[in-house]
DNA sequence: TCGATATACGTACGATCGTTCGTATTGTCT
DNA sequence: AGACAATACGAACGATCGTACGTATATCGA
């Protein structure tokens, strides 16, 4: 997780950075990455300022370890949950989406979706956070791009997965932002019936998408 | 613009004024309304720090005013170019996405879309900063939503209007974003197709399309 | 076993933050 | 004309920022 931050570490070590990462990744959902600030993180986290300081390096380092952190959050959360529950193909496809769903709803990360707030907080900061983040949402969406394409055989109008997945990804993040902002889970039900009609004009069967009946009326 | 800061000011006030938000909103389209320093805003402005403090009173009525010259410059771009270029219908619902498109990959501020940024910076910090972020959106979105409405009869697919505004919303947002992160136009061409096929989809005239087409293939 | 390395801490540095105070200047209103 | 309010500045406040240094402790490899 911590992996490439300095070099190979004791254990005692990466249980820290463990630590201090679990309640980084929280901050930085809600201050930015850059709100992120030493001093509270260590406050939170029971150590000491310099402590935490010496266990990153700098607070780039720290940035780059805890985007990590929330990569692999989001990954087992949103990815390999859906993944785990069914085969490829549009099941699959509809699981990642009623997944992400569950994921920004659930608050998984206590500000929201980590890679939504940060994107747009660097999408204007050249530099290796930026990078970093940017690399995190390309996987993402290339993940459900082809998922898609694997979903070809049971949506007959697909046309491009990629766009399809622009689209998709599109709504889910508004869904986020605008359940935060306004503090109601209808952007949810919002986004979950966009992406069943979607599907539902390109021939997918009604059948598959009842997970996304279910949110899109809840 | 200004009106409600503190009060009524004299005139060499309000040109000070005037210049110094000149300068916030586009620092603030790249590192936040948090971001967005007095110090920093002063020097960008040529003036003194304590005279920047003094005009405003506070950071927070510093983040409001700036919020208020945002939307102001908003509003004039995207909106009142639409409303006095087409007639109430689909073809101002069209120009309304266009101009959109323009807006945010013309840089109208230099970090993309002001209240993209904003929204996501403030939707997990609640107070009057976020509130006045969540109005201007709230205005746009439903004046996205009232412009659709008077659109029906030349979509006779219709169904909800709020609906397709949180939908169109979603993509031109995204459009935004994604363009910032990895420095292309691209996705203005993918939010373009997207409204495009989806206008057309509920029974659109392809002819009011057009401007859309245009954007959709650059 | 012994040197090297990685935690952790306290402390301190210069820089910048938002804010306040005193003061001079300018403009407006009675 | 005179009282008042709004600019604009320099200076300074305490607070916090990221970082660096010294030091003690614990762990690992040679």
């Amino acid at each position: 997780m911590t992996q490439g931050v300095i070099d190979g570490r004791r254990a005692r070590g990466d249980e820290s950075r463990r630590i201090v990462l679990a309640e980084a990744i929280d901050i930085a959902s809600i201050e930015g990455l850059d709100g992120l600030s030493i001093g509270r993180l260590a406050e939170a986290a029971g150590q000491s300022k310099s402590g935490v300081a010496t266990l990153f390096g700098s607070k780039e380092s720290l940035q780059l370890a805890t985007v990590a952190a929330a990569r692999a959050r989001f990954t087992s959360t949103v990815i390999e949950s859906a993944r785990a529950a069914t085969p490829r193909g549009l099941s699959r496809v509809v699981a990642l989406v009623a997944a992400w769903l569950d994921y920004s709803r659930g608050r998984v990360f206590t500000g929201g979706c980590f890679f939504a707030a940060a994107s747009v907080e660097f999408d204007s900061k050249p530099g290796p956070v930026r990078d970093a983040v940017t690399d995190a949402l390309d996987t993402w969406e290339t993940y459900l791009a082809i998922s898609l394409g694997y979903a070809r055989p049971e949506v007959p109008g697909l046309g491009d997965p990629a766009q399809l997945a622009f689209e998709i990804t599109a709504l889910l993040d508004a869904a986020n932002t605008r359940s935060l902002l306004r503090d109601t889970d209808e952007p949810y039900a919002r986004a979950a019936a966009a992406v069943r009609d979607r599907l539902r004009a390109l021939g997918a069967d009604d059948a598959v998408l009842t997970p996304l009946d279910e949110r899109a009326t809840p």
